[in-house]
DNA sequence: AAACATTTAGCACGACCGTTCACAAAGGGG
DNA sequence: CCCCTTTGTGAACGGTCGTGCTAAATGTTT
């Protein structure tokens, strides 16, 4: 997972993976049967971690606003303190195959997909509990919150600057506090 | 640029250059010296590319609140009409090079730079001429524009899905109208 | 202890990679 | 017309890649 994050999904050859382990080549080989069933394994397991720094912190609180805002900030600090070494793991590898069809290219996006998901779920609870006003789209809002904490990883990363994602809290915040109903309930 | 888009700038072998261009290894080789070579010029061909397709174009306009949306509104047709047909050029070789030192890393970060100190530019223009309230902020204004056009492209890109260009193009809207002094001044 | 299944190592293969080198066309300036 | 620089070709190099094949080691079951 972290040879992945900084050198792609492609770069994660089994020949430097049995070095890297001191194990013979065949070794890692046989483990996985393939080159492509490496990358889907690798995928699983970062999307097991992912579930481990973000997803499962959420869930511990409260359903709607306040879980919302935990899976931003849980991914903001998830992204801060690289859990990868390359920034967030499936913020390279879907940029890597995103173009390409195959198993791993679905497997990236059924990842991705399952977060965009937990978002929306999570705005559209936040906008039944009418903490949200009537207005607001839950859809619309998940796609922004999710936009801002995926660039200020890329932004992050690319220029080592860590203040994007102070941009990003305060846009995540601007957000959610326009929407809310009661928007004092929103602490850092 | 073709090739890099879609399969990375590692992908972009010299071999297969010279295969798609029915040229011979070596002709594609001694034009550009080293494969580091063939990046660099690859980069700075899709920066022309970029420039031609969404900031000359934006620059006709007048400087403020309308470049800014035409810089904005430029990027969605840019990425949607698949002027490279794995997207954003830069979003997808950022992604690649963004955690591995070298000189292809930094000219795509000197080419990302400049797009965002384009935006902030025309955020700031937008400020003095008092088309934005004085609460905005250029820097945060930039930084979500970008967010949300650049997540409009990975989405779309990722699950053949252009919906996520409408939802970029609401957030835009929304962001500039919330912070014009006369809103009604943007129509798309 | 014997029989078995699983895991690992070692080696070889064909393919492609970036790079080098020697050499053949080709075109412009003396 | 000859020279010389440019531009391109073809073959070859060492290296890494993914993938088979064969054997040795290891561990589990009877």
């Amino acid at each position: 997972m972290g040879i992945a994050s900084v050198e792609g999904l492609d770069g994660l050859s089994i020949g430097r993976l049995a070095t890297e382990l001191a194990v013979s080549k065949s070794g890692v080989f046989a483990r996985f049967g393939s080159k492509e069933e490496l990358q889907l394994a690798t995928i699983a397991a970062a999307r097991e971690v992912f579930v481990d720094a973000v997803v499962r912190p959420a869930l511990a609180g409260p359903p709607g606003l306040e879980r919302l805002w935990r899976l931003c900030s849980g991914w903001i600090t998830y992204s801060r303190d690289r859990i990868f070494p390359g920034g967030c793991f499936f913020a390279s590898v879907s940029a890597e195959y995103d173009a390409r069809p195959g198993r791993v290219r679905d497997a990236v996006a059924a990842a991705l997909a399952e977060w965009s998901a937990l978002l929306r779920q999570a705005a559209g609870d936040a906008l039944q509990l009418g903490q949200l006003v009537p207005a607001a789209d839950a859809r619309q809002l998940a796609f922004e919150l999710s936009a801002l904490v995926t660039a200020a990883n890329a932004a992050s990363v690319l220029h080592n600057d860590d203040t994007a994602y102070d941009l990003a809290t305060t846009g995540v915040l601007d957000r959610l506090r326009g929407l809310a109903t009661d928007p004092a309930a929103l602490r850092r």
